[in-house]
DNA sequence: TTGTACGCGTTATCAA
DNA sequence: TTGATAACGCGTACAA
């Protein structure tokens, strides 16, 4: 094996099979008329030097990547994976290639991303992190590169938009409990810099629990399975009672086994709702209730609303994906939400 | 805001600083000597036009993408995403782009992979992909690109390796549990198309039971929770005990759940191991006792790896990573393993 | 059907 | 300190 071997140029095969390095990217290319005992020349001498066509070389001349820029947060959660693997597959299937734009929770180094997106010349992006907003994503789109923004509304020309609604349900979720025999004190998990999607969700916990004249509990805590767990072990050798709203599985689960652990029941002790659901919801015992939203489903359609704005044959430039709610063992009613209840 | 503003190149804003391209680009490099006076002039004018050097550009003439691939396969694992988030991060940390290379449990979709990763001009690939033998990957370092796999020994002047050490840590706890009182019949849960670890894991079972002359089980099942725990609901009407070797949480819960959920006894009726644990064998309950080695490092250190290897000063070229006992509940013996129990 | 010549947006060498 | 000018590897009108 020759490791010293320079990249093969198309010139270096145009040469090497005797004839013109136009006719060589016409074989490569597969268009253009080119003889069949022709082309036969250059694909065996392309198979005989091992020649690859530079992908970069080949969008600086057509202008086009065929990469889809994706900026997510680092952050290693399942659902965050989820939509990757969502839009891994529909780019395999598109033949798109991915690159990867990490952000952190520092939003300089969101606004850094947005700068490496424009340079690195994507044919589109898809967005979802927190800690951008309409602003920073419009400069993006100011630069003629498409892009599909999930949960946050950008409008523009060659903007589409997806919406994770969770509001509605949740909303019902507070007054049926109410309204029916709820007698626990809710509480909701404030993780800080959780992003919008919890900042959402604990606006209108807020919200309707004035509405109601309802108390409610606020309580801050780490986003660690392990820390929370220890947190609420000690909360419980107070607090023997509550029903808990929490961003993911993992801080579900902690409050629970720490509930559990402490001799409490779940659900008639502590009941316990999770806002993102995933399938590690269904590995707990009890079962977490939970809102749920295909994310694997949310990145695919990401991706087929992006290609088709890239192709300019975008229909509708919003998709809504609304939370169901998963019914479980944390939760006393198994009678499920009704979407229209006052 | 302008969405129909064409990409403004370096030439333009020569032109409008009253420079030649040269000096912008010695600007943008910040190298060569400017004069203060027309470094800001350059600049402002940066500024005003809004310019953004094309990536593209830069690298087909510097030969140089500061892009990383990353072959994996698209399967949504936690512990694969955990590599990535490691990788993530160092790339995020040290300046480098990723782009992604998501490959199927198709061999042909594999290959093509490797096809795109020599196009693609990237500085270097990591590759965890089961379906990828040592051959196929040569082809990528004997285009000179710098390689690091993780899992799978290949050699070469600029390949690393990262090997996941589980079978030292299978045998002494399979020769440990007969020599002390094992008294269940060991499973093995075989996965179809799981690939090179799970199936090396299988045959260190296999030799470890053919070694001390024990019976042992091979149990085909289903990647997913709910048909293995589907599976197990029904096997457990008729088999009421048992140790099962599991590939990831999610089977081993499933097959627990499953045992609990017929009136068995985890650890006293059925004992359960998983192979490759991650975070969420702590969330059930009883706690999953699992083999662990942590992904996030096995990724950020594949990454190191990389980066010392393009820059030609990687001293070690294999790093290896012991897998540990992680001792939970669904295991009787809590007394660790002895790595050097023969 | 094939070849010539130019452009894509940079970097880098060499003069000035 | 600056400015021409030649690469980098490819696509593509246009001409032959």
């Amino acid at each position: 094996m020759n490791y010293e071997k320079d990249r093969v140029t198309i010139y270096q095969v145009a040469k090497a099979s005797g004839v013109s390095l136009a006719t060589v990217s016409r074989v490569i290319n597969k268009q253009g008329s080119v003889t069949p005992a022709t082309r036969k020349k250059v694909e065996d001498t392309i198979a005989r030097l091992g020649y690859r066509p530079s992908s970069l070389a080949q969008s600086l001349a057509t202008n086009r990547t065929t990469n889809i820029g994706v900026v997510i947060p680092s952050a290693n959660y399942v659902f965050i994976s989820n939509v990757l693997a969502g839009i891994t597959e529909v780019a395999r299937e598109r033949g798109y290639l991915l690159t990867l734009f990490a952000t952190t929770h520092s939003r300089e180094e969101a606004l850094a991303s947005i700068e490496k997106v424009i340079s690195s010349h994507v044919d589109g992006v898809i967005v979802f992190d927190d800690q951008l907003s309409k602003d920073d994503v419009s400069v993006i789109t100011s630069y003629n590169v498409p892009a599909v923004i999930i949960d946050e509304q950008v409008s523009g020309d060659i903007v589409a938009n997806i919406h994770l609604s969770y509001d509605p349900l949740l909303t019902s979720f507070i007054k049926q409990y109410y309204s029916r025999r709820g007698n626990k004190a809710m509480s909701f998990l404030h993780v800080h810099n959780a992003g919008r999607l919890l900042q959402h969700a604990e606006k209108s916990f807020i919200r309707n629990h004035n509405e109601l004249g309802k108390e409610y509990n606020i309580i801050n805590c780490d986003d660690s399975y392990t820390r929370t767990y220890a947190q609420f072990l000690e909360y419980f050798k107070t607090n023997r009672s509550g029903l808990f709203v929490c961003y993911r599985d993992s801080i579900g689960a902690a409050v629970m086994n720490a509930a559990t652990d402490s001799g409490l029941n779940v659900p008639n002790d502590v009941e316990i709702l999770t806002l993102i659901g995933t399938k590690y919801a269904r590995i707990c015992r009890p079962v977490l209730s939970c809102f749920h939203i295909d994310m694997e489903e949310v990145g695919k359609r990401s991706m087929y609303m992006l290609i088709d704005l890239i192709n300019n044959q975008l229909q509708e430039r919003t998709a809504t994906f609304d939370a169901t709610y998963s019914i479980g063992e944390s939760t006393v009613d198994r009678r499920g939400l009704d979407p229209d209840y006052k």
